[in-house]
DNA sequence: TATTTATTTAAGCAAATGCTTAAATACAAA
DNA sequence: TTTGTATTTAAGCATTTGCTTAAATAAATA
């Protein structure tokens, strides 16, 4: 591992502290890296910005908004519900996802972004 | 596309507009989807939350404190420079990494994040 | 009951990801 | 100038990702 750089420099307090503080957070790099690998995906982005403007959406829908194959939609879907960002209702034979709120501080800054974003670019 | 569900049910003007809503965005869906896909990986976020905390870092103490191999690091950091959201500064042939303040922004939520939640499991 | 509709699941595949090892660069010091 | 140290780059490879198409479920309707 660290065999190919020796440095007589190296801050051996420095290390400890920084491998004791990874230790400590483990739980939460996986967690939120988790997380943050589901949004990192530009097709659920705007699968999860739609649902929080729109409260709830299904496959169909979706794949008409987003110009994509229902089964390509339905395997981010089920993603994101593994994940636990996401939830479903059913009704009939339709079926309603919506964000769920456990993530949901996570992702609000997000969306803040993007509509700040949206403002910024609006009156150029 | 969408030609395996017809839906009599289907809201037009709720297509619509959330068409529109993701064509208004889809530069911020590029940008943000890449910097979340930047951090949505363990190894990555582990690096930007160290150089959050200790201001700036090599590749050679990252490789110390990862436990990985120094090429393995490299690449990551290549990535997060190609992305801009960190700078080299380069002092003999010691390269030290440090967050660019551009997209600090995004990240200093999930910094808090992290530090909250092992706050929260620290008294339990 | 048979058929249509909405959705999921599965299999297949090309592209992307992230590591490994080995070679190349860049700077420092002997 | 030669040697050593820090870093990057490149090639190879196994795994993951995200689509496609086809088949399987589940509920509504004729």
């Amino acid at each position: 591992m660290s065999e190919s750089c020796i440095r007589l420099k190296a801050d051996i307090g420095q290390i400890k502290r920084c491998r004791e503080k990874l230790d400590a957070n483990s739980k939460s790099f996986l967690q939120l890296g988790e997380i943050l690998s589901l949004a990192g995906n530009e097709v659920r982005l705007r699968i999860l910005f739609l649902l929080e403007e729109e409260k709830e959406l299904c496959p169909c829908d979706l794949s008409d908004i987003l110009g994509m194959t229902i089964p390509a939609v339905s395997q981010h879907l089920r993603k994101l519900r593994a994940g636990n960002v996401i939830e479903a209702r059913k009704e009939g034979q339709i079926i309603f996802y919506s964000l769920r709120k456990q993530h949901l501080k996570i992702l609000i800054p997000f969306f803040k972004i993007i509509n700040q974003q949206n403002m910024a670019t609006r009156h150029v």
